[in-house]
Parts: C-alpha cells; structure tokens; sequence
DNA sequence: GCAATCCACGTTTTT
DNA sequence: CGTGGATTGC
C-alpha cells in the first residue's frame, strides 16, 4: 500500500510489513488475522488500535480489546501509550476476558442475583464449597471428589451452560447422575454468599446479555470495534460473548493461531477459528507469515514436526534471517547427565558472553525442574523458575485476604470459614459446624450467625469467648474501614488478630518470609482507592513475574513459555510418556497428540538463535526408575535441519535400535506402575460414571433443609413443650423469645439454646 | 481441639 | 520420592 504523498505516514505504520499493515487498516467489517508464531501479531493489534483513535474512527472507550493473560494486556497497553503519547488517557476495555466480564458485571450484578460487591472465588474456595455440597449430598467424597467436579462444572461453564441446560447424560459424568443438582446447588450456593467463580464472570454476564435486550444493545452501540488475541484460546463460553457483542456492527478482529493452540484441556476451542468465516460473512483472512524471531533451521524444525498435524488451516512460515545453528538433539544416558549437560552448555554459552537472561530451559510437566534446579543449585547457577505458587496463592496471602473480604463483604462465608481459627483460637470443627447448622437453619451468613450464638450456651465457654472476640473485632474493624486508610488497616488486623505473632512466633525462614509478602501486601494496597478495588485487583490481574530483569536462566513449562522467546532455548525431556506425556498417550487419542504437538512447535518457536532439545534413555518419575525412549516428535524433526549427537557409547544407533525393537513403544511406560493406567485411564473414568448405591432418603432430606432457608417460628414448640438436643440431652421449654429458647434440661439445667438445635420429642 | 502418623496419589493452569 | 489429606490417638 502507497503511502499518501502529502501525507506523513502515521508513526503506528512504520516497520509493518504489508500484511501487517492490511491487518492494522482493514478496520471495517469482520477481520480474520492468522498470525504464525513471532510474526508480530502483537505489533499489528496495537497499531490498529493506535490506528481506529488516530482517525477519530472511534473513541478509545468505544473499543473493546480483549486479551487472555494480564501480561499481554499490559503490554498492549503500554504500547499504545508509547505510540499514542498522553494523548490517550488509556483505553478503558482493554483487558482480560475476564476482567472486562467482571467490570460488566458489576455494573448488572442484580440481573443474575449477585450485589455488585461480589467475591469472586479462587480455586481453594471454590473446592472448599464444593466439598461441603458433596458431604451434605451424602455422596462419597473419594470416588466424587470436589476437584473432579469443579473441573466438570468449570466445563460447564466454558461451553455457556447454566443449569438448567445440563442434560441427564452430561449429569451422569459426576456421582450417578446427580452431576446437574450439585452444580445447581453451587450456583445457589455462590449467590448466597454473594459469589462467583472465574468461569462465572462470563457466563453470568452472557446469559445477561441473552435474556436483557436492552443491556446488549448498551453495549453493542458502545463497542464501535472489537478485538481479540489469541483467538485460538477462546472457550465457547467467551466464542458467544463476543458473537453477541459483534452481531450489530461487526467490527471485529479476531487475531489467532490454530498451531499455537494448547489449552483445549481448559476449554479453548480451535474450531471458533475455524466457524469464524462462517459466522461472519464476507470476513477478510489474512495471514501474517514472516518470522522476525527464528533462525530459518529453527523455523524449518517446528514447520516439519507440526505438519504432521491434520485438520491445519496452514501458514507457511518464512523468514529473512541468516541460516544460523542447526537445531541440536542431544540424546544422554539419564536425567541428571540431562541437567549437567544443559549446565555445561550455558555456562560455555556465558563464556561466550551470553547473559543468562537470554536462556531459557522448558520442559512439559513441573516436576522436571527440580533435576534442573538440584543440579543448578550444586553448581551455583542463578536460576528462576516461572509458575508454582502466585503471589496471591500463598497462604499468607489469602488469609490476609480472607480478613480484608469478611470486612468487605459480610455475606462471605468461605472467607469468615477460612480465619474463624486462624490463628488457632480455639474454635474448631465443632463450634464451625454448630454455627453451619444455625446459617443453614436460618438462611444467615455465617458472621450473623455467630452473633447469634454467641448468646447461647450451644459452645463450651471458652469457644464462646473467642469466637465473641473476633465477631467484636470484626465489627469493629468494619467501623474502622471509613476512617481508615485500607492498607493501614489491614496492618492493624493482621496485628489484632494475632496473625503476625502466629508468624513470628514461628522463627523459621518460612515465616519472616510471609510476614516479608504480608508488608507487601499492604504496601500494594496503598496503591488502590477503595478496598473492592484492590481486592478486584487481586483476583483478577495480580501476578508474580517481578524482576524478570535479572540475569538468571528461565526455568518454566511450555505452557508458561507461550508469547516469550529466548536466544537460546534448552528442551528437556523429550521422551515418549513425558512428551508427549502419558496421559495424553492413554487418554484423549489423536486429538490430545495434536496438542501435545502443537506444544512441541510452541517449544521450538520460543527460540531465536538456538535450540536444544534433550532426551534420556532413563529418569526417575514418582520415585521410580523408568527407561524411555525418545519422543516421536524427535523422530519428525526434519533430519537437514538437526544434528544430533548422543553420550551414550553405540551412538545414535543404539536409539535406532531401541527404537525399532520396541513392538509397543509405552508397555514399558506402563509396566513400571502397575495400577496406573487402571486408576488413571479409562477404566477410571468408567469406574467414575458406574451407578452406584446410593441412599435416596438422605437426598429428601438435604432437599428439605434447603428449602427451608429461611427462618420461620417452630409452630411445634411452645412453653413446656418436651424437647431434645444433642448434647442437654431432653428438657422443658421455660422461655420463648423469637428463636431464642431457654430449657430446663432434665440433667444440664437451664441453658440457652436456639430453636433450630433441639427437636420436639 | 490439636498433633503426629499413615497412606493415596501424582500433566499442562492464561483467569 | 514428596506431598497433602484424612485418620487416629492424646
């Protein structure tokens, strides 16, 4: 495209290359743009957007950019400051899926039930929930655990489905069939509470804009223009968000990769990339395919192990770089020889003046860093390793969280049940049960009903005292959040509680550790205005990749790699049964294969200048010795584009051979563990959806106390009735007031009870 | 109510 | 092999 000759060329179009620019300029109508790996999609989606404000095409609050991590949302961000200088305040729908969906949220929250001050739940929460629903189903939580149903419902409800749209066959997939009642116990449950999770952040707000039309029409006129990243991930839960949103101007600009797909597991559909000509009509395809990352022996290696995927839309990726380095594949004898080797390479990668920052180790499953780290740690290697625990999952963390939410938010029972007694003060599972009865019985959150309690002699005094003492400090704290900076007072409820002395009482490095991330925390919370702000903040957008700057090599899964690259990339464990890893062998056929190789071509694209790629004849998983043979993506390595070497005498031969020998290339995978597959494979899964006997009269009674949420006056209970409770044993009522009851007990006296404990007999 | 001990289990994890 | 969860004993 000829620039105009009086007009500059806009500062956004320089260094595009001609399929970018299409991309940036086609800014009407539907837009398609198939971005292979490092071919600088991200530039493109940024100058468009510099581009639809630059020509007053739309306001930057009238463009909704949506993004799947926090990290690209940011570096969209800051890049189109840097290209829009200050006259752009920011663009206000820039943001994850999920926190647009909850901005929205907040602003309908009524539609669906909620306040606008909800919780939105983590994970630990949200398994803490679902057990409690499983144990009052009196179903056995060891054969229906609370993980394999969240991760149902979570399926649930990346595909868009409430409820009531779960069939009787998807309901059997948990515990006989009761699969649909649990998920809607969860999702009353969560609303009780004033909840909801991270899938329900866009289901909530797509059924809202299903069943409002108006609510839909607000946003279909304000959202001039659309556009998404990483197209490729998008659940079908987000596919019909957008769809609705786009349906009026159909200004959208969906930017994907069908090869850089790799969390079909977590409910990511490829085929919206492909539906996507067919849902609009008339939609621009364009592909960027010039690589300004790799080295062409690079790009050849991925290009040659994807195309044995089927079902591609297919991008030929070429580049204008020099040949470089052939990919190396580097065959040892077993995993610790693996990380002395990857040692040895980077160290005489720094003599030649390579900064460790530039390095990168990535492996398919976690617990292939600890060999890497033990080796790394002998040997004195500055090392950093991406994923495990966020900030925000620590303990420490979430308790002080916990604290700041039952300030917040009063109604949020999983938080008041995760300090009640932390620190240790003496009200265990007992006094906690008692106070979920009372809730239960009289539809109060769990703070309200230990208000309630307290005035009665259902716990022993010194759980009374207690528990009077922190419902005391919680009102007043909750006072104090008008007067009071937030960061300060989380410090002084931290402090009151006990919480720091638990800690310093401990002694361990561990310990000065967390008190080290509590400061943090409040030193973070001075950042934001109000608390919901920053509450918001961090379930939604914290993350932990703080100074990523230093000189350390980068130790992390290829999941975690996506979007980064490396000179010099090491790839460990390249081996049938760790990649492609087992379960992905056993379970899912060709579909999970493809992934597992689309992962394999994620790998080896994160390298610019150099790649290498490990397998070993022999590694320890769980414990146990295990022999292996190389990856079959190894085998579809381009043989002109790799050279291979091996430290085992024999040469590359001896792999030929075990190669070949080895009439079922997993028998031996699977012989190491017996019981592995019959637990973990489909045998399980049958196993799983087996009916079972379960005991129909328990439900009945479930239902029952359900229905009965809310607290009504016992009709059955009037002055000297003869009533029983668990632990006074029978006695007379003596005085009613309201809900409150005063018994004679035929051997503990009078005591103060509530209605909701005794029975009538 | 809590601490010590046993035992089952074990990908990837943007939000 | 290590970990976390549940169970048992104080």
């Amino acid at each position: 495209m000829e620039p105009a000759p009086l007009a500059p060329e806009p500062p956004y179009l320089r260094g595009l290359n001609e399929p970018q620019r299409e991309a940036v300029l086609t800014s009407e109508g539907p837009v398609l743009v198939l971005a292979g790996a490092g071919t600088g999609k991200t530039a493109a989606l940024t100058a468009r957007l510099a581009h639809l404000i630059a020509t007053r095409r739309a306001w930057p609050s009238e463009i909704l950019a949506v993004t799947f991590t926090n990290k690209a949302a940011r570096e969209m961000r800051e890049r189109v400051g840097r290209i829009m200088g200050e006259s752009v305040e920011g663009v206000p729908w820039l943001g994850t899926f999920h926190s647009v969906a909850a901005k929205m949220l907040r602003r309908h929250a009524e539609l669906v039930g909620l306040q606008s001050n909800f919780t939105i739940l983590d994970t630990d929460d949200q398994l803490r929930l679902l057990k409690q629903l499983i144990v009052a189903a009196d179903i056995d939580e060891k054969r229906f655990t609370a993980r394999s149903l969240a991760g149902l419902i979570d399926r649930w409800k990346n595909r868009g489905w409430t409820p009531a749209e779960i069939d009787a066959a998807e309901s059997e997939a948990f515990a006989n069939g009761r699969g649909q009642e649990l998920y809607a116990a969860y999702q009353a449950r969560l609303k009780a509470v004033n909840a909801c999770d991270f899938g329900d952040l866009l289901l909530h707000m797509l059924v809202i804009l299903k069943t409002h039309r108006d609510v839909l029409k607000q946003y279909q006129d304000r959202f001039r223009y659309i556009m998404v990243d990483e197209y490729q991930d998008t659940n079908a839960s987000q596919y019909l968000w957008l769809r609705l949103l786009a349906q009026e101007r159909k200004n959208i600009c969906c930017v994907g990769d069908d090869d850089q797909s790799i969390y079909s597991w977590r409910g990511a559909e490829v085929a919206n990339i492909l539906r996507f000509e067919r849902d609009f009509p008339g939609a621009k395809v364009i592909r960027l395919e010039q690589n300004y990352r790799s080295t062409p022996h690079i790009l050849a290696a991925a290009s040659g192990v994807i195309a044995n995927n089927g079902g591609r839309l297919g991008k030929t990726l070429w580049t204008d770089e020099a040949e470089g380095e052939k990919v190396r594949v580097i065959g040892v004898w077993d995993g610790p020889e693996e990380a002395r080797r990857i040692g040895e390479e980077i160290e005489s990668g720094q003599r030649r003046g390579e900064g460790l920052d530039k390095v990168a180790i990535l492996v398919r499953a976690q617990f292939q860093t600890r060999e890497l780290e033990d080796r790394f740690i002998a040997i004195g290697m500055p090392y950093r390793i991406v994923g495990g625990f966020r900030f925000y999952e620590r303990a420490e963390i979430r308790d002080a969280l916990a604290y700041l939410r039952v300030i917040a938010q009063p109604a949020d029972d999983l938080a008041f049940e995760r300090i009640v007694n932390t620190p240790k003060r003496g009200i265990g599972d007992k006094a906690v049960t008692k106070l979920h009865q009372l809730a239960r019985a009289e539809g109060l959150p769990l703070t309200h009903a230990a208000a309630r309690i307290l005035d009665t002699d259902e716990l022993t005094p010194s759980a009374r005292r207690s528990l009077g003492n922190l419902i005391g400090d919680i009102a007043r704290w909750r006072g104090k959040l008008t007067e009071l900076p937030h960061a300060e007072l989380a410090r002084q409820m931290l402090d009151e509680s006990g919480y720091t002395a638990m800690l310093q009482a401990e002694r361990s490095t561990e310990a000065s550790g967390r008190l080290e991330n509590l400061t943090e925390l409040a030193r973070a919370m001075e950042e934001y205005e109000t608390l919901g702000a920053f509450l918001e903040h961090v379930s939604l957008v914290m993350d932990n990749d703080a100074n990523a700057e230093d000189a350390k090599v980068t130790i992390m899964t290829i999941h975690a790699a996506k979007g980064l690259e490396y000179e010099t990339v090491f790839l460990a464990g390249w081996e049938e049964g760790v990649f492609p890893s087992q379960r992905a062998l056993d379970e899912g056929g060709n579909a999970s294969l493809e992934e597992e190789r689309r992962l394999a071509y994620v790998a080896i694209t994160r390298a610019r200048r150099r790649a290498t790629i490990f397998h070993a004849a022999n590694r320890r998983i769980y414990g146990q010795w295990t022999s292996s043979i190389p990856s079959r993506f190894v085998n579809e390595l381009p043989a002109e584009h790799v050279e291979s070497e091996t430290t085992m005498s024999g040469g590359e031969s001896l792999w030929r051979a075990q190669w070949s020998e080895q009439g079922d290339p997993f028998a031996h995978v699977a012989r190491e563990r017996p019981g592995y597959a019959a637990t973990r494979g489909p045998g399980w899964q049958r196993a799983a959806t087996k009916p079972l006997d379960m005991n129909p009269v328990k439900l009945a009674e479930v239902k029952a106390s359900a229905a009965s949420f809310a607290a009504k006056p016992r009709a059955d209970i009037s002055l000297g009735v003869r009533v029983f409770h668990t632990k006074f044993g029978y006695g007379a009522v003596a005085v009613i007031e309201g809900n409150k009851l005063e018994i004679d007990f035929e051997h503990a006296g009078r005591k103060r009870v509530l209605d909701s404990f005794v029975t009538v007999g």
